[in-house]
DNA sequence: ACACATCCATACCGTTTGGTATCTAATATT
DNA sequence: AATATTAGATACCAAACGGTATGGATGTGT
């Protein structure tokens, strides 16, 4: 999706680093993330990793392209962009942000977002990998927006880019105060008044 | 401030010490943060270091406590307490931001929100100090909105502790969107969409 | 059946990590 | 002036880090 590499048919080991990796680098961060760690919770070894991926960092990158980008796809931009109305459906979503994640998906953060204010000012491969995966989350919004513009359902004088950025702000916002909270309350109030600004951009 | 420490009268080292690990926390995070450059940029060695502080446990949790908070405070919140129109100095602190900030600042993000991402699932003392600076933070803003309902000039149905969760929750969104972005305009397009919210609290 | 590439385990390496032990100045205390 | 306490420099440490070299399996193409 993000990039076109050739789809390994079936690499069980591979992904099994890349998920390990990804629960690693979840729990500590990129820097944080021990190898060591990964291979023993995989039970494979150095040869292993080093033959699929070079460098720790090749990993790393991997993770975003293979892992993150694909789940947001999946969990977020594919049910937005097939609705017919995007902006109950993105409402819907973020409701159910609320509702579905326990206690320890709050604790560990948005994935992406966690990558993001880690990494970008550490390394430009990083950035630009993670900036791609933004700006499809975003140009999702967007496209919805829009789409709820031509309905009729928001407001025609409303910036759809700026909203769209802002929702996707607020929402690693709300989920970032969560983090520190440790508490599902706040979190579910701060997601209340995204909801409300986002419904402030519709025609009463 | 947050604790009552006593304070030191005429510690230069200590000082060095702190000021060099922030900055150094800041680039890294904590966990990338070295003992090593921290005491290569301030000249100083681990005899020092260690003088002053137990562990890079107790260093870390000193950056919190005496140079993010008294930031914090010194920055914005004793400001916004001591308005005497705190809503519009709310706008205009967060206008200001999109202003003031250069790109290096915009680059490294909110220092705060920095630990808070990276430590707040790791460590407990660190959740605790953060939580604590947030909730000053958060408390200030909730005044300031509370006061301006006072003056009329916030709708008496909004609820100003929801609203103030929000307002931060958005604010350091928008700042770590902008630390991915690395440009200032996206990140002024985000302050202005959260100005945009804060005006449809108010009475129009 | 032979050659060759793929896959991965084992053992090892140099560097960096946070931390400690020791010792010397300097400063207070009495 | 003698004695303690504090401040900080130097040298060192074990552990963890990411990474490499080698070698043995297991296919796979011919």
């Amino acid at each position: 999706m993000t990039t076109d590499t050739k789809l390994k048919p079936h690499d069980a080991t591979r992904e099994k680093l890349l998920s390990s990796a990804y629960c690693e680098i979840r729990r500590h961060g990129y820097q944080g993330a021990s190898i060591n760690n990964i291979l023993e919770s995989t039970g494979l070894t150095k040869g292993a990793l080093y033959h699929h991926f070079a460098t720790k960092h090749a990993l790393g990158l991997a993770v975003i392209d293979e892992v993150i980008a694909v789940n947001l796809n999946d969990w977020f931009i594919q049910r937005i962009r097939d609705s017919e109305t995007p902006v109950e459906t993105l409402l819907d979503v973020i409701a159910q942000l609320g509702i579905r994640l326990d206690e320890e998906a709050i604790l560990l953060g948005c994935p992406l977002n966690n990558l993001i204010q880690e990494m970008s000012p550490l390394d430009e491969q990083f950035r630009q990998r993670l900036n791609i995966v933004l700006e499809h989350w975003q140009s999702a919004i967007h496209t919805a927006l829009q789409n709820g513009q031509l309905q009729g359902k928001i407001k025609p004088e409303i910036d759809c880019s700026a909203a769209a950025l802002f929702i996707l702000a607020a929402w690693e916002g709300c989920i970032g105060m969560a983090k520190n909270r440790q508490s599902i309350r706040p979190f579910q109030i701060c997601l209340q008044q995204l909801q409300e600004y986002i419904r402030n951009l519709m025609i009463l």
